[in-house]
DNA sequence: GACACTGTACCGGCTGGACGGTACTGTACC
DNA sequence: GGTACAGTACCGTCCAGCCGGTACAGTGTC
């Protein structure tokens, strides 16, 4: 079986699981409400995957995909990498920033998730650290935005501090602003 | 390990769920397994403690008490508050902190873990973010140190990034630095 | 072009185990 | 004799994975 399936159902699965993760979280995943939510049966969904852990694994390979595509995005972009990996921290803006935050809780959770998944997720992560280091001279500013867009992530999505997008953009730009004064040649 | 050695019952089962939320993550919380790893029976843990639910706002109310005792020392401290957060956001120094995470990745999961908890560690957050303020006149800056604080918490506890202890003290030292520029009066 | 057969896609009921909570009885100590 | 447990048996619920089906579209064969 090639990676890319034809069959519409199994793309509808992965969608319903995504779409519960993110609004539900992982313990919320029960094979039933899957299948529901994707309009299949149980066993039609088992057909498809044949464990939850498949499961998830099939939405993280989805995911990998979709990511490298960004990557890919955020290097040729004209506005670079440290504007892109901010813009893209700002979770209104970003779906798959949601799941990926949702893959992590479930992981902290220790919640039966396949080993497969949080290692993708993690990779990911490095990943942005590392584009964000062959940016810039600074490898302290680079680590410092970093670390920002994580905060980023995670205070809005757990619900923690005042939600003041103005103070954050401003933050935002600031960064920016300072990683232009360190930016690598291309 | 426990933090705290008791004779008390109350407190020893305390630090096991304490223990297990913080290494296995709330979804291996049970109550026998609690029961277990403070040495008492199951029996006897809800005598103590009617419910999982109870038993998780009594664990929020002793965690709540001894925030504020670490609200009212970084605010005397003589290092100010921006490295006393700073230093105790670096999760080897900080056993509550992996604590307040393992709440947050619950609350993410939707765990159904009682809503006091989420609120009480909400509130912790906040209220670390309103300290920064205070002392700094740059709001800009002090939410930057929030959100890297907040960040940093992350990334070592969710496994992400690179480990370079060496690379994060100098992003530690710089904002700190940055910080003493900025701090208003006492 | 009717027949036999095969593989794909999907349905839905069932089971076995885990877990929260209940409900007791027993016991040691003050 | 009340407090602070220990010990255990049990109930209801939830859920993953399994299994026995169904429908149907090919595909070769004569």
């Amino acid at each position: 079986m090639s990676i890319v399936s034809t069959s519409n159902t199994r793309d509808r699965i992965l969608d319903a699981l995504q779409d519960i993760l993110i609004s539900d979280g992982y313990s919320s995943v029960t094979l039933e409400l899957v299948a529901r939510t994707a309009e299949v049966s149980k066993g039609g969904l088992l057909y498809h995957f044949p464990s939850k852990a498949s499961m998830m694994v099939g939405l993280m390979e989805r995911v990998r995909a979709l990511a490298e595509e960004e990557f890919r995005e955020a290097v040729v972009s004209e506005e670079g990498v440290v504007r892109y990996f901010l813009r893209t921290s700002l979770p209104q803006t970003s779906a798959e920033g949601e799941l990926y935050w949702a893959v992590i809780a479930a992981l902290r959770s220790k919640e039966d998730i396949p080993p497969e998944a949080g290692i993708l997720v993690k990779e990911l992560f490095d990943r942005w650290g590392d584009l964000l280091h062959a940016e810039l001279t600074d490898p302290v500013l680079a680590e410092t935005i970093r670390l920002a867009g994580d905060g980023m992530y995670m205070s809005s999505i757990a619900g923690l501090g005042r939600p003041d997008p103005v103070l954050t953009q401003q933050v935002v730009d600031r960064l920016a602003e300072a990683s232009d004064r360190v930016r690598r040649e291309r």
